[in-house]
DNA sequence: AACGGTTTGCGATCTTGTTCGCCTTCATGG
DNA sequence: CCATGAAGGCGAACAAGATCGCAAACCGTT
C-alpha cells in the first residue's frame, strides 16, 4: 500500500537499533494523515500550483514549516497520490484481466484503465512529468520507478503474446513496451495543455499502438 | 531566425497602426541581445536552475526587474535557446539529406542530428519538457509548437517512404511520427536523470524505432 | 522649445517553497 | 523522579521568480 515517505526496513547499515514504534509516534502518523488529506483536497480544488503549502498546512491544522517534518517536498505529496492511483489501476487490471485474451485486447484494456484513472486529474500526470525534470530531486527517481513498473507490466503482457505465437519472435519487447508507455505520456501532455479532448488523446494513443503492432514496412518489401 | 519574443507582423487586427521601428528601439534590441547572451552563458555555466535571474541581470548590466521588459518569464529565455538549436538541427538535416535514401536511414539520420544537438545540454530537453507542464503558460504552447514541427518533419519523411513503396499504404503515418517523437522525448528523460549514458539512450530510441518499422505482430498470423 | 506618448530601467515589494534555531512533548533508563 | 534525547511544532527568515508604480530617455509633433 506504499507508505508515504521512505519505508523503514528494520536494518540496513549499522543503525543503532531504531527504537520500535512505542506509541509516541501515533501523533506523528495522525499528522501525516491530516496533511495528506488536506493536500488531496486542495489539489482537487485548486490544482497543484494553486494549492499553497501554507493553505495545506492551515487545513491540516499546523504551521507551514511543520509539514516538512513529514514530507520532504511539496511534490512528494503529489507523487504519493499518483502512486496510490497507479496501484489501484494495476490491481483493477490484474483482477479483471483475461490472460488468454488476444494480446492486442489486453494492452488496450490496460491502457484504458490507465487512461480512466489519469484522465480525472490532469495535474497528476503533469506534475509527475514535471518532477522528472528536476534531475537532482528524490521525487524524480520515484516517478521514474513508477514508470519502469508500468513499462514492466506492458512488457509482461507482450511476453505472453510472443509465447502464444501472436507476436513476432524477433521483436524487442522491452523496446516496444517503452515505446507504448512514452507514447501515452506524450499524448497526455497535449491533452493536459488543453489542445486535445480526452477522447482525441485516447485515439492518438490507439493510433500509435496500432502502427506499432502492424509495423510500418510494406509487407511486400522483403526487408 | 526566430526572434526572441512574439514577432511583430505589420498588421493583424485593426491595430491602430503600430509605429514603425524608428530607431528608438535600438537600445531595447541591444538590451535583449545582452540578456540572451548572459542567459546563454549562465545556463551553460550553472544550468537553468542554477542561473539566477538576478545573476543574468547583473551580467547583462541591468536590474533584475528590467529583464521582464524584454522577456515574460525565465523559461522563455531557454525556449528561445531551444528553438535556435532545433532550427540549426533541421537546416543541417535538410542540407545533407538525401531524399532518395531508404526511409529508415533518413529517419535514423534525423534522429542522430537531433540527438547530437540535444545531448550537449541536458537542461534544454528537461526544462523544455518542464515548460509543457505549466499548462497555463505561454511557453508551454511554444514548446508544443516546436514538438509539432518536429513531428511534422518526421511525418514528411515517412510520407515519402510510403510513396516510394517502402512503407505500408495503410499505416497511419502521423501516428507513427508522433510515436517516434514521444519515444525520443521519453528516452532522453531517463538519460537526463543520470540513469543512462547518452549511448544507451540512443540505443533505446533505435530499438523502439526498429520495432515500429518491423511491427510486433508475427508475420505468420494472418491479422 | 514644450508636449505627449512610448519604451526602458529601477528599487521596493510580493509570493511561495524551503530552511533554521529554538521550544515542547514524552517514553526511557539510570 | 529527573536527565536524555528523539519526534513534532512554530515563527522568522531566506531564495528566487515575478509584479508594481514611478522616473528617465527618447522621438515625433506642434
Amino acid at each position: 500500500m506504499a507508505t508515504l515517505s521512505g519505508s523503514r526496513p528494520p536494518a540496513k547499515t549499522p543503525r543503532p537499533k531504531l527504537r520500535p514504534d512505542d506509541g509516541r509516534l501515533v501523533r506523528g502518523r495522525r499528522s501525516r494523515a491530516r496533511i495528506r488529506e488536506a493536500a488531496r483536497e486542495l489539489f482537487a480544488e485548486r490544482g497543484f500550483d494553486g494549492a499553497t503549502l501554507r493553505a495545506i498546512a492551515e487545513r491540516a491544522g499546523m504551521g507551514a514549516s511543520s509539514i516538512y517534518r513529514h514530507v520532504r517536498s511539496k511534490e512528494e505529496l503529489l507523487v504519493a497520490e499518483l502512486a496510490d492511483l497507479q496501484e489501484e489501476a494495476w490491481t483493477r487490471f490484474r483482477t479483471e484481466d483475461d490472460r488468454s485474451a488476444p494480446t492486442r485486447d489486453r494492452i488496450q484494456r490496460f491502457l484504458d484503465l490507465q487512461h480512466e484513472v489519469l484522465v480525472e486529474s490532469p495535474d497528476l500526470t503533469m506534475i509527475a512529468l514535471r518532477a522528472t525534470t528536476h534531475t537532482a530531486a528524490r521525487v524524480a527517481r520515484r516517478v521514474l520507478a513508477l514508470q519502469d513498473r508500468t513499462i514492466g507490466l506492458l512488457a509482461e503482457i507482450l511476453q505472453r503474446g510472443r509465447m502464444s505465437g501472436e507476436l513476432s519472435r524477433e521483436a524487442d519487447l522491452l523496446a516496444a513496451a517503452r515505446t507504448i508507455f512514452h507514447l501515452t505520456q506524450g499524448s497526455r501532455t497535449a491533452w493536459a495543455n488543453g489542445l486535445q479532448s480526452p477522447e482525441a488523446c485516447r485515439e492518438a494513443i490507439d493510433g500509435g499502438v496500432a502502427v506499432l503492432f502492424s509495423g510500418l514496412e510494406s509487407p511486400t518489401a522483403g526487408h
